[in-house]
DNA sequence: GTATCTGCAAACCATTTGCATTCAG
DNA sequence: CTGAATGCAAATGGTTTGCAGATAC
Protein backbone atom coordinates (compact mmCIF):
# COMPACT_ATOMS: atom_id res chain seq x y z
CA UNK A 1 0.00 0.00 0.00
CA UNK A 2 1.19 3.54 -0.45
CA UNK A 3 0.13 6.43 1.68
CA UNK A 4 -1.23 9.92 0.42
CA UNK A 5 1.92 11.87 0.47
CA UNK A 6 3.29 9.19 -1.62
CA UNK A 7 0.95 9.36 -4.38
CA UNK A 8 1.47 13.09 -4.43
CA UNK A 9 4.55 12.99 -4.66
CA UNK A 10 4.97 11.00 -7.41
CA UNK A 11 2.38 13.32 -9.50
CA UNK A 12 4.02 15.79 -8.36
CA UNK A 13 7.39 14.74 -9.37
CA UNK A 14 5.65 14.04 -13.17
CA UNK A 15 5.23 17.39 -13.18
CA UNK A 16 1.43 17.56 -12.15
CA UNK A 17 0.36 20.69 -10.02
CA UNK A 18 -0.85 19.43 -6.66
CA UNK A 19 -4.68 20.93 -6.02
CA UNK A 20 -6.93 20.17 -3.68
CA UNK A 21 -8.99 17.80 -5.55
CA UNK A 22 -6.17 15.66 -6.33
CA UNK A 23 -4.94 15.53 -2.82
CA UNK A 24 -8.40 13.99 -2.18
CA UNK A 25 -8.52 11.70 -5.25
CA UNK A 26 -5.08 10.76 -4.01
CA UNK A 27 -6.00 10.32 -0.38
CA UNK A 28 -9.11 8.35 -1.52
CA UNK A 29 -7.57 5.90 -3.88
CA UNK A 30 -4.54 5.50 -1.03
CA UNK A 31 -7.27 4.09 1.56
CA UNK A 32 -9.29 2.15 -0.85
CA UNK A 33 -8.06 -1.61 -0.90
CA UNK A 34 -10.40 -1.81 -4.45
CA UNK A 35 -11.33 -1.06 -7.49
CA UNK A 36 -13.50 2.03 -8.08
CA UNK A 37 -15.38 3.27 -10.85
CA UNK A 38 -15.87 6.90 -11.68
CA UNK A 39 -19.01 7.07 -10.48
CA UNK A 40 -17.79 5.90 -6.94
CA UNK A 41 -15.05 8.70 -7.33
CA UNK A 42 -17.28 11.04 -8.32
CA UNK A 43 -19.59 10.31 -5.23
CA UNK A 44 -17.08 10.39 -2.67
CA UNK A 45 -15.31 13.95 -4.13
CA UNK A 46 -18.72 15.57 -4.47
CA UNK A 47 -18.95 14.83 -0.65
CA UNK A 48 -15.80 17.57 -0.30
CA UNK A 49 -16.31 19.86 -4.02
CA UNK A 50 -20.15 21.09 -4.13
CA UNK A 51 -19.44 22.54 -7.90
CA UNK A 52 -17.57 19.39 -8.68
CA UNK A 53 -17.80 17.86 -12.43
CA UNK A 54 -17.57 14.72 -13.67
CA UNK A 55 -15.26 15.55 -16.59
CA UNK A 56 -12.58 16.94 -14.11
CA UNK A 57 -13.06 13.81 -12.48
CA UNK A 58 -12.42 12.00 -15.72
CA UNK A 59 -9.52 14.16 -16.61
CA UNK A 60 -7.85 13.22 -13.24
CA UNK A 61 -8.28 9.47 -13.42
CA UNK A 62 -7.16 9.57 -17.02
CA UNK A 63 -3.91 11.64 -16.00
CA UNK A 64 -3.32 9.22 -13.40
CA UNK A 65 -3.50 6.07 -15.20
CA UNK A 66 -1.21 7.59 -18.08
CA UNK A 67 1.76 8.13 -15.68
CA UNK A 68 0.97 4.35 -14.29
CA UNK A 69 -0.06 6.04 -10.85
CA UNK A 70 -3.68 4.05 -11.09
CA UNK A 71 -4.21 1.11 -13.13
CA UNK A 72 -7.77 0.36 -15.02
CA UNK A 73 -9.58 -2.50 -15.90
CA UNK A 74 -12.76 -3.44 -17.95
CA UNK A 75 -15.30 -5.31 -15.44
CA UNK A 76 -18.91 -6.28 -16.95
CA UNK A 77 -19.97 -2.95 -14.99
CA UNK A 78 -17.35 -0.50 -17.09
CA UNK A 79 -14.65 0.41 -16.23
CA UNK A 80 -12.62 0.73 -12.54
CA UNK A 81 -9.71 1.91 -10.84
CA UNK A 82 -7.34 1.12 -8.39
CA UNK A 83 -3.50 1.84 -7.37
CA UNK A 84 -1.28 0.28 -9.51
CA UNK A 85 0.43 -2.65 -8.21
CA UNK A 86 3.81 -1.74 -7.08
CA UNK A 87 4.85 -5.19 -6.32
CA UNK A 88 7.68 -6.27 -8.73
CA UNK A 89 6.93 -9.87 -9.32
CA UNK A 90 4.35 -10.72 -11.41
CA UNK A 91 0.61 -11.32 -9.89
CA UNK A 92 -2.90 -11.74 -10.02
CA UNK A 93 -5.73 -10.78 -7.92
CA UNK A 94 -9.07 -12.37 -5.98
CA UNK A 95 -11.40 -9.60 -6.14
CA UNK A 96 -14.35 -8.95 -3.98
CA UNK A 97 -17.55 -8.86 -5.72
CA UNK A 98 -19.27 -6.38 -2.96
CA UNK A 99 -16.64 -4.24 -1.64
CA UNK A 100 -14.35 -4.41 -4.74
CA UNK A 101 -11.47 -4.81 -2.19
CA UNK A 102 -8.47 -6.76 -3.81
CA UNK A 103 -6.28 -9.97 -2.84
CA UNK A 104 -3.07 -10.61 -4.55
CA UNK A 105 -2.84 -14.48 -5.75
CA UNK A 106 1.03 -15.29 -6.13
CA UNK A 107 0.08 -18.39 -8.37
CA UNK A 108 0.25 -17.55 -12.47
CA UNK A 109 -1.64 -19.96 -14.31
CA UNK A 110 0.68 -19.42 -17.67
CA UNK A 111 3.29 -22.21 -16.18
CA UNK A 112 1.14 -24.73 -16.04
CA UNK A 113 -0.95 -23.98 -19.54
CA UNK A 114 -0.29 -25.85 -22.55
CA UNK A 115 -0.69 -23.35 -25.48
CA UNK A 116 0.03 -24.41 -29.12
CA UNK A 117 3.58 -24.04 -30.64
CA UNK A 118 2.26 -21.81 -33.21
CA UNK A 119 0.02 -19.45 -30.54
CA UNK A 120 2.79 -16.63 -30.16
CA UNK A 121 1.39 -15.46 -26.26
CA UNK A 122 1.27 -11.81 -25.56
CA UNK A 123 -0.88 -11.61 -22.44
CA UNK A 124 -2.78 -13.39 -20.27
CA UNK A 125 -5.61 -12.10 -17.47
CA UNK A 126 -6.51 -14.20 -14.50
CA UNK A 127 -8.96 -13.01 -12.19
CA UNK A 128 -10.93 -14.47 -9.22
CA UNK A 129 -14.67 -12.94 -8.16
CA UNK A 130 -15.91 -14.34 -5.04
CA UNK A 131 -16.56 -12.57 -1.83
CA UNK A 132 -14.31 -11.26 1.16
CA UNK A 133 -14.48 -12.88 4.84
CA UNK A 134 -16.10 -8.65 5.54
CA UNK A 135 -18.74 -9.15 2.64
CA UNK A 136 -19.33 -13.16 3.07
CA UNK A 137 -23.66 -12.50 2.97
CA UNK A 138 -23.02 -12.87 -0.45
CA UNK A 139 -26.36 -13.68 -2.50
CA UNK A 140 -26.82 -17.35 -2.83
CA UNK B 1 -19.25 -25.41 -33.66
CA UNK B 2 -22.50 -25.23 -35.13
CA UNK B 3 -23.65 -25.09 -38.42
CA UNK B 4 -26.30 -21.80 -39.22
CA UNK B 5 -28.95 -24.82 -39.28
CA UNK B 6 -28.49 -25.81 -35.52
CA UNK B 7 -28.47 -22.02 -34.72
CA UNK B 8 -31.99 -21.29 -36.62
CA UNK B 9 -33.29 -23.61 -34.94
CA UNK B 10 -32.42 -23.34 -31.54
CA UNK B 11 -34.04 -19.52 -32.24
CA UNK B 12 -37.07 -21.20 -33.80
CA UNK B 13 -37.71 -23.72 -30.72
CA UNK B 14 -37.54 -20.74 -28.41
CA UNK B 15 -40.40 -19.10 -29.94
CA UNK B 16 -38.19 -16.52 -32.07
CA UNK B 17 -39.58 -15.59 -35.36
CA UNK B 18 -37.58 -16.72 -38.25
CA UNK B 19 -36.17 -13.78 -40.32
CA UNK B 20 -34.24 -12.98 -43.01
CA UNK B 21 -31.86 -11.04 -40.45
CA UNK B 22 -31.46 -14.10 -38.23
CA UNK B 23 -30.47 -16.30 -40.59
CA UNK B 24 -27.84 -13.97 -41.69
CA UNK B 25 -27.11 -13.18 -38.64
CA UNK B 26 -26.99 -17.35 -37.67
CA UNK B 27 -24.72 -17.53 -40.72
CA UNK B 28 -22.41 -14.97 -39.79
CA UNK B 29 -21.66 -16.51 -36.27
CA UNK B 30 -21.52 -20.28 -37.45
CA UNK B 31 -18.72 -19.42 -39.66
CA UNK B 32 -16.46 -16.64 -37.64
CA UNK B 33 -14.14 -18.52 -35.62
CA UNK B 34 -14.17 -15.61 -33.14
CA UNK B 35 -15.26 -12.59 -31.19
CA UNK B 36 -17.15 -9.92 -32.80
CA UNK B 37 -18.32 -6.53 -32.22
CA UNK B 38 -21.81 -4.84 -32.64
CA UNK B 39 -19.75 -2.86 -35.30
CA UNK B 40 -18.44 -5.68 -36.70
CA UNK B 41 -21.86 -7.54 -37.25
CA UNK B 42 -23.45 -4.19 -38.42
CA UNK B 43 -20.57 -3.77 -40.78
CA UNK B 44 -21.23 -7.68 -42.18
CA UNK B 45 -24.92 -7.20 -42.02
CA UNK B 46 -24.74 -3.99 -43.53
CA UNK B 47 -23.58 -5.72 -46.89
CA UNK B 48 -26.71 -7.46 -47.39
CA UNK B 49 -29.40 -5.07 -46.01
CA UNK B 50 -29.25 -1.70 -47.04
CA UNK B 51 -31.37 -0.12 -44.49
CA UNK B 52 -29.69 -1.91 -41.89
CA UNK B 53 -30.41 -0.13 -38.41
CA UNK B 54 -27.57 -1.13 -35.58
CA UNK B 55 -30.71 -0.81 -32.92
CA UNK B 56 -31.85 -4.45 -34.64
CA UNK B 57 -28.32 -5.81 -34.81
CA UNK B 58 -28.07 -4.99 -30.97
CA UNK B 59 -32.05 -6.43 -30.40
CA UNK B 60 -30.77 -9.48 -31.82
CA UNK B 61 -27.65 -9.47 -30.05
CA UNK B 62 -29.21 -9.55 -26.89
CA UNK B 63 -31.47 -11.71 -27.72
CA UNK B 64 -29.42 -14.65 -29.02
CA UNK B 65 -27.62 -13.64 -25.84
CA UNK B 66 -30.28 -14.07 -23.52
CA UNK B 67 -31.20 -17.79 -24.77
CA UNK B 68 -27.89 -18.55 -24.51
CA UNK B 69 -27.28 -19.04 -27.98
CA UNK B 70 -24.46 -16.33 -28.20
CA UNK B 71 -22.03 -15.21 -25.34
CA UNK B 72 -21.07 -11.84 -24.26
CA UNK B 73 -17.42 -10.79 -23.07
CA UNK B 74 -16.06 -7.21 -22.25
CA UNK B 75 -12.86 -6.40 -23.58
CA UNK B 76 -10.93 -3.21 -23.15
CA UNK B 77 -12.30 -2.28 -26.51
CA UNK B 78 -15.82 -3.17 -25.64
CA UNK B 79 -18.24 -5.83 -25.55
CA UNK B 80 -18.05 -8.74 -28.15
CA UNK B 81 -20.04 -11.91 -28.93
CA UNK B 82 -19.22 -15.36 -30.29
CA UNK B 83 -21.15 -18.45 -30.21
CA UNK B 84 -21.86 -19.57 -26.97
CA UNK B 85 -19.49 -22.85 -26.19
CA UNK B 86 -21.48 -25.83 -26.08
CA UNK B 87 -18.59 -28.01 -24.83
CA UNK B 88 -19.86 -29.61 -21.49
CA UNK B 89 -16.38 -29.33 -19.45
CA UNK B 90 -15.36 -26.19 -18.42
CA UNK B 91 -12.76 -24.81 -20.40
CA UNK B 92 -11.04 -21.41 -21.04
CA UNK B 93 -9.59 -19.95 -24.37
CA UNK B 94 -6.70 -18.55 -25.90
CA UNK B 95 -8.00 -15.08 -28.25
CA UNK B 96 -6.51 -13.87 -31.00
CA UNK B 97 -5.28 -10.17 -30.89
CA UNK B 98 -5.86 -9.50 -34.16
CA UNK B 99 -8.42 -11.96 -35.67
CA UNK B 100 -10.52 -12.67 -32.48
CA UNK B 101 -10.46 -16.40 -32.82
CA UNK B 102 -10.49 -18.20 -29.80
CA UNK B 103 -8.95 -21.55 -29.35
CA UNK B 104 -10.13 -23.86 -26.15
CA UNK B 105 -7.58 -24.48 -23.14
CA UNK B 106 -8.78 -27.21 -21.16
CA UNK B 107 -6.96 -26.39 -18.16
CA UNK B 108 -8.18 -24.21 -15.43
CA UNK B 109 -5.93 -22.85 -13.13
CA UNK B 110 -8.75 -22.61 -10.08
CA UNK B 111 -7.56 -26.28 -8.93
CA UNK B 112 -4.08 -25.21 -8.05
CA UNK B 113 -5.28 -21.70 -6.88
CA UNK B 114 -4.52 -21.46 -3.30
CA UNK B 115 -7.27 -19.12 -2.35
CA UNK B 116 -7.91 -17.85 1.52
CA UNK B 117 -9.90 -19.95 3.84
CA UNK B 118 -12.38 -16.68 4.65
CA UNK B 119 -12.44 -15.57 0.78
CA UNK B 120 -15.76 -17.73 -1.05
CA UNK B 121 -14.77 -18.02 -5.30
CA UNK B 122 -18.12 -17.39 -7.23
CA UNK B 123 -16.59 -17.28 -10.33
CA UNK B 124 -13.27 -16.63 -12.14
CA UNK B 125 -11.77 -15.61 -15.63
CA UNK B 126 -8.80 -16.92 -17.38
CA UNK B 127 -8.12 -15.49 -21.14
CA UNK B 128 -4.74 -15.48 -23.08
CA UNK B 129 -4.66 -13.28 -26.00
CA UNK B 130 -1.64 -13.54 -28.05
CA UNK B 131 -1.53 -14.24 -32.22
CA UNK B 132 -2.51 -17.13 -33.63
CA UNK B 133 -0.41 -19.13 -36.61
CA UNK B 134 -2.29 -16.78 -39.49
CA UNK B 135 -1.70 -13.39 -37.47
CA UNK B 136 1.92 -14.13 -36.13
CA UNK B 137 2.87 -10.94 -38.30
CA UNK B 138 1.67 -8.86 -34.31
CA UNK B 139 3.06 -5.81 -33.66
CA UNK B 140 6.67 -6.37 -32.06
C1' DG C 1 2.82 36.04 -14.73
C1' DT C 2 1.95 31.86 -17.11
C1' DA C 3 0.73 27.35 -17.97
C1' DT C 4 -2.14 24.15 -15.91
C1' DC C 5 -6.78 23.00 -13.73
C1' DT C 6 -11.38 23.48 -13.29
C1' DG C 7 -16.40 23.94 -14.34
C1' DC C 8 -19.61 24.57 -17.74
C1' DA C 9 -21.79 23.43 -21.87
C1' DA C 10 -21.87 20.95 -25.64
C1' DA C 11 -20.25 17.20 -28.45
C1' DC C 12 -19.65 12.47 -28.92
C1' DC C 13 -20.24 7.48 -29.04
C1' DA C 14 -22.40 3.24 -27.88
C1' DT C 15 -26.60 1.47 -26.56
C1' DT C 16 -31.66 1.56 -25.55
C1' DT C 17 -36.53 2.80 -26.11
C1' DG C 18 -41.20 4.22 -28.20
C1' DC C 19 -43.83 3.96 -31.95
C1' DA C 20 -45.73 3.08 -36.50
C1' DT C 21 -45.00 -0.10 -40.26
C1' DT C 22 -43.82 -4.55 -42.05
C1' DC C 23 -43.69 -9.39 -42.01
C1' DA C 24 -43.40 -14.48 -40.18
C1' DG C 25 -46.37 -17.77 -38.31
C1' DC D 1 -54.91 -12.24 -38.96
C1' DT D 2 -51.94 -11.33 -34.93
C1' DG D 3 -48.00 -10.68 -32.46
C1' DA D 4 -43.32 -10.23 -33.16
C1' DA D 5 -39.52 -7.87 -35.81
C1' DT D 6 -37.88 -3.88 -38.12
C1' DG D 7 -36.48 1.02 -39.11
C1' DC D 8 -36.66 5.45 -37.71
C1' DA D 9 -36.03 9.04 -34.57
C1' DA D 10 -35.21 10.34 -30.29
C1' DA D 11 -33.64 9.43 -25.52
C1' DT D 12 -30.15 7.80 -22.59
C1' DG D 13 -25.71 7.03 -20.12
C1' DG D 14 -20.98 7.24 -20.04
C1' DT D 15 -17.09 9.74 -21.60
C1' DT D 16 -14.53 13.48 -24.09
C1' DT D 17 -13.63 18.17 -25.81
C1' DG D 18 -13.40 23.47 -26.32
C1' DC D 19 -13.29 27.36 -24.00
C1' DA D 20 -13.15 31.05 -20.42
C1' DG D 21 -12.17 31.91 -15.78
C1' DA D 22 -9.55 30.33 -11.55
C1' DT D 23 -5.37 28.70 -9.42
C1' DA D 24 -0.62 26.38 -8.43
C1' DC D 25 3.94 27.31 -9.07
Amino acid sequence: MQNTEDIISRLSAQGLRITDQRKTLARLFAESPGYLSPKDVYDYMGKYYSGLSFDTVYRNLRVMEELGVLEQVMFEEGVKFKLHCREHDHHHHLICLNCGKTYPITYCPMEQTAVPDRFRVVRHKFEVFGYCEDCSEGDN
